[in-house]
DNA sequence: CGATAGGCAATTGCATGCACTTTTCCGGGC
DNA sequence: GCCCGGAAAAGTGCATGCAATTGCCTATCG
């Protein structure tokens, strides 16, 4: 191995890593919309090169997570209002789409799995809302991957990657009490194999949260960009052997 | 810019011309599923270096059109007939979504932009396989950018991209007869504005074209790889300053 | 004759360096 | 006081070099 001596955690790949962490810390609005990335200051952070640092950005660029735009520093994305209800549509659809797959096909040990994931969004209830805002997210992912249609994971955690930036830009703080509810109702649907009515239960929820993205011109920002991100980087690995760091520069998006 | 003064065509965004002349190899059926790419080859062919090169395999491998082991020379993706299954399902989802938003709402220049696109399709017929087909893969594309949604946009370029790759692999030589009079049908309730018929029609259309897919273990395949390369790397800039061109070697996936 | 281990060539993984572009900051003019 | 211009600083774009891994080819052994 090289001189750096990774821990075996990481099992190498270090772009599809840098891309976890960034991702996770966008969804828990640890890095809100407009916040800024420089490719050396990622690096640092991550203890590896701009090279890879940049790799990662093109992966999420790719994701429409962050933009990236010619000799410019890549920012977390700020889509617009419309782009917003565009990924809320579509996501609709695909999610329909998954649930009428899986109604009356799932086994009792992934029900039970869905049920364990929806006990664990009702413990975090009190917790903070980046951790509830994040396992509610990861409920719907999770359904996407039990449909086994590696496009249709890809597709699903996308677009409610998306929509979770959406709403930290465009809504207010987050009662997540129905969703939680709403969650359960699908489950059982699904166990009971009604297809037509999972769907729609499926397609007013996701409608539901949607409409909370409805009125606010979006919050204006400033934090401490790298500063936030440490702990990202050092749950990615145990702990950034980055060569030579200087204090992080504060950087306010 | 550096020593290489490229000529203008091509405004700097070199991973992007890669990646559209791979995307173009690949629909055309140029470059057959497996077919090999490696990192220097590739950037040889385009005349940058292999950390371009190496970036435009990183999103296309995003988009699923090829595979990226560690370590391993990349190669066109071959997805199995069960992930080809899946990228249809998804995509008559998503068409039938975008003819959704679309029927009824087309300009008369839009639509005509349709016809004309379909007469294309026409006068291809008697021309190369690999034109007909990517014409009428492009006919998909061309509808799914009126909807002036990006995210609808890509994952259905996408899909359409992959289902073409599939196609390549799993169906008999392409008789793109009836596919070309399903296009007009499809314009035809797009432009009445009847979107229940435009929904059935899109979705029979695409169902045809998997349908086509259904036997076959697929074909062996053989071929020179970078030999083929040539005439899409000429396309994307005119021509290749690549400093030290040996013969390329061949590869035969 | 077939299987196997070892070595070499091909190729990827990654960091670093240099050129170019954008941003920021500062001083002078209006 | 505000706007403009220019220079320094920060940051990206890209090529190249070196280490590590893989894959192939061959010589050797059973």
């Amino acid at each position: 191995m090289a001189r750096g001596k990774d821990n075996a955690l990481d099992a190498g790949d270090k772009v599809g890593t840098i891309c976890r962490a960034l991702r996770r810390a966008i969804i828990e609005q640890a890095l809100e919309p407009g916040a800024k990335l420089p490719e050396d200051t990622l690096g640092e952070r991550f203890g590896v090169s701009r090279t890879i640092a940049r790799h990662a950005l093109g992966q999420l660029a790719a994701e429409g997570l962050i933009e990236l735009r010619r000799n410019r520093i890549a920012v977390v994305a700020t889509p617009s209002w419309q782009e917003a209800r565009d990924a809320f549509d579509v996501r609709i659809e695909m999610e329909r789409l998954v649930v009428r797959q899986l109604a009356g096909r799932l086994s009792r040990a992934q029900l039970a799995e869905l049920e364990a994931h929806v006990d664990l969004e009702d413990a975090a209830r009190d917790g903070p809302d980046a951790v509830s805002i994040r396992l509610a997210t990861e409920f719907h992912v999770l359904l996407a991957q039990m449909t086994n249609s590696p496009i249709l994971i890809r597709y699903v955690s996308e677009l409610a990657y998306r929509c979770c930036l959406t709403l930290s830009l465009y809504s207010r703080p987050h009662s997540s009490e129905c969703a939680i509810n709403e969650h359960r109702l699908v489950i059982a649907a699904l166990a009971a194999g009604d297809t037509d009515r999972v769907m729609e239960l499926m397609g007013h929820h996701l409608e539901s949260v949607a409409s909370r993205a409805l009125v606010g011109p979006g919050k204006p920002h400033g934090l401490d960009l790298m500063g936030v991100l440490a702990p990202y980087a050092a749950e990615a690995r145990d702990a950034v052997p980055a060569r030579r760091v200087g204090r992080p520069r504060l950087r306010t998006g």
